[in-house]
DNA sequence: GCCGTTTTCGGCCCGACTGTTTTCAGTCG
């Protein structure tokens, strides 16, 4: 079975969980779970790395020991180290340190003293009342424990960024009816535009925090207030969404807001660089001794570690602070530069809006151009457009586009790319179009050798354009499909032809580290809605947050250029 | 286990809130 980094990231994330409740050198858990990230985020496949020969002690946080685990997980699929620790420690405690509340000590504590390793038999001793016999236990830790395991509330539940957003301007909206409340801004992986949020960071600055949590306390689609101080409150709504408010002064925002808006990764490197300079940084501000010596804003507090200002979506500790400190930051793409739109579906097949309509959206929002691309006949359920139906469209658009100013509709197609690498319509009609744009929408499970053949084949195609949401994964619903995203790449640069960001809040994909391999390889990137409606076109600023996270500026987007210099880059494709 | 402008040992980001204990450990972000 092929390895990926989440399977190597899964390895080194139980090996931390059992070394915490080994009672391990917390620095020893710390590396394991910052090589965790680093192999989620590591853009290429470790695979690939290890089977070329490559040292991947190279790479930050990884080092010696941790290189030759990956190689052993890569080369046997298993990990001594690992299948030692899982001997010596009692199967179920891992999965107690998920429950809100327990953490190492109280687990090893449970396990020692009273034998309990899995959440039944912890949901018996808390019924028994046997808990709170023991040291550092209480009735109400006891009572809390109950209830989150009653409750079924655990660490793992994300949103998607679109869903999140809803409760987040509902909540914010509620916070702002206070009048001593300045201002208000929602910090953490919602700001850095992470495809899915855990939580939501919300930051206030006001004279005083009292009142606003109170205030906090009496919203009403709270389901439960975990904690609620004078400057800081825990609540979890009642989709179980949890947010976390933080009231700071206005001395303070510019530190609270890089402080809850990391990543950690980031805020730790940030305030390793601080201490080297002989600086503390914390929510408060930046210190040398107790002298404050910056914070009111962001800027200040990265001008006090000697860098410029860092957008939030690259602050994952990748490079942006090494790119900060040599001055090359990306100048990222903003929702301005987009010039239109290379994916929409109308009436015809499987969208609400008819051509027309669909066209005069697009000028409202102030483009040159918006492609028709419908899908094509394989994919019957969304009624795909056969050869005859696609004339009779491209027709209808030459029509439209004569009558109309200001817009100009392009004619495309989201063309099936069948099993064996073919496109679902023939050559003549794909001929007749602006662009192509391929997709797969069938056979998921293909092996990984025969899946990347199959996309580097309808790439070769003399007609293909760009390649729509290039991994098939919809978040949380369906994994990417497992293709070779390096071969895919580089076959676009070599082929001249372009990748999509498909925008949809289930899809993002291209993802962001593909997006940086895609800029690197000199391949642009389209950032497309998909729309199927024309409130879909909406939905290009979660795009554009996923391109910004992928470090894309403005020339490497597609979509960013004027029709002339756009007709040019797709003529050169056909 | 990683790492190095204090470099091969001895550090490793920093603070709020809760509950239990009475000065602080544990958990969490």
């Amino acid at each position: 079975m092929p390895i990926h980094n989440a399977d190597i990231a899964a390895i080194f994330e139980e090996i931390a969980d059992l070394l915490e409740i080994d009672n391990a050198n917390p620095f020893r858990i710390r590396a394991y779970r910052n090589a965790a990230r680093a192999m989620q985020t590591l853009g290429r496949d470790a695979r690939d790395l290890v089977e070329q020969g490559e040292d991947l002690s190279e790479l930050p946080g990884i080092g010696k020991e941790l290189a030759a685990k990956i190689a052993e997980i890569v080369h046997t699929g298993h990990c001594q180290a690992l299948e030692k620790l899982r001997k010596q420690t009692a199967p179920g405690l891992p999965d107690l340190l998920k429950i809100p509340g327990l953490g190492p000590k109280r687990v090893r504590a449970l396990y020692h003293d009273l034998d309990i390793h899995s959440a039944e038999q912890l949901l018996r001793a808390a019924h028994d009342h046997r808990l709170q016999e023991l040291p550092g236990f209480g009735p109400k830790t006891e009572a809390n424990i109950l209830e989150n395991l009653q409750s079924h509330v655990t660490h793992e539940q994300r949103l998607k960024l679109a869903v999140a957003a809803q409760y987040a301007d509902t909540l914010v909206d509620y916070l702002h009816k206070m009048k001593s409340v300045n201002k208000i801004v929602i910090a953490g992986s919602y700001r850095r535009c992470k495809e899915t949020v855990g939580d939501l960071d919300i930051l206030v600055t006001a004279k005083a925090g009292g009142p606003v949590m109170k205030h906090l306390a009496e919203y009403d689609e709270i389901a439960q207030v975990v904690s609620k101080g004078t400057t800081r409150a825990t609540v979890v709504l009642r989709n179980q969404l949890q947010v976390d408010v933080r009231v700071v002064e206005p001395v303070s925002f510019g530190a609270a807001l890089h402080y809850f808006t990391g990543s950690k990764a980031h805020n730790i490197a940030i305030r390793r660089r601080a201490q080297k300079r002989g600086l503390k940084i914390n929510e408060y501000g930046v210190f040398k001794g107790d002298k404050r010596m910056a914070g009111d804003t962001e800027e200040s507090v990265y001008k006090a570690v000697g860098l410029p200002w860092i957008a939030p979506e690259l602050r994952e500790d990748r490079g942006e602070i090494e790119a900060a400190e040599n001055k090359r930051l990306p100048k990222l793409v903003e929702l301005e530069d987009i010039r239109g739109d290379l994916h929409a579906h109308t009436r015809a097949t499987d969208g609400n809006n008819t051509l027309e309509e669909i066209a005069k959206a697009a000028q409202d929002r102030g483009w040159s151009y918006v492609a028709i691309t419908e899908h094509s006949k394989r994919l019957t359920i969304a009624h795909g457009l056969d050869k005859k139906r696609l004339l009779k469209q491209i027709e209808q658009i030459d029509h439209l586009n004569d009558k109309s100013s200001g817009i100009t509709v392009l004619k495309g197609i989201e063309v099936d790319i069948l099993e064996d690498g073919k496109l679902d319509l023939p050559d003549d009609v794909l001929a007749k179009l602006d662009l192509v744009i391929g997709a797969v929408h069938s056979k998921f499970h293909l092996s990984r050798a025969k899946q990347t053949e199959r996309i580097l084949k309808a790439m070769d195609h003399p007609h293909f354009t760009l390649l729509a949401h290039p991994t098939g994964r919809l978040i949380q619903q369906r994994e990417p499909y497992d293709v070779d995203m390096g071969r895919i790449i580089h076959q676009a640069s070599q082929r001249g032809c372009y990748l999509e960001l498909n925008c949809h809040p289930e899809r993002l994909d291209l993802l962001d580290t593909y997006c940086q391999m895609a800029k690197e390889a000199g391949v642009l990137v389209s950032i497309n809605s998909d729309a199927h409606s024309l409130a879909d076109f909406e939905n290009l600023k979660y795009g554009i947050g996923q391109a910004r996270r992928g470090w894309l500026e403005a020339k490497d987007v597609l979509n960013t250029r004027t029709l002339t210099q756009l007709q040019r880059l797709l003529k050169k494709t056909m």
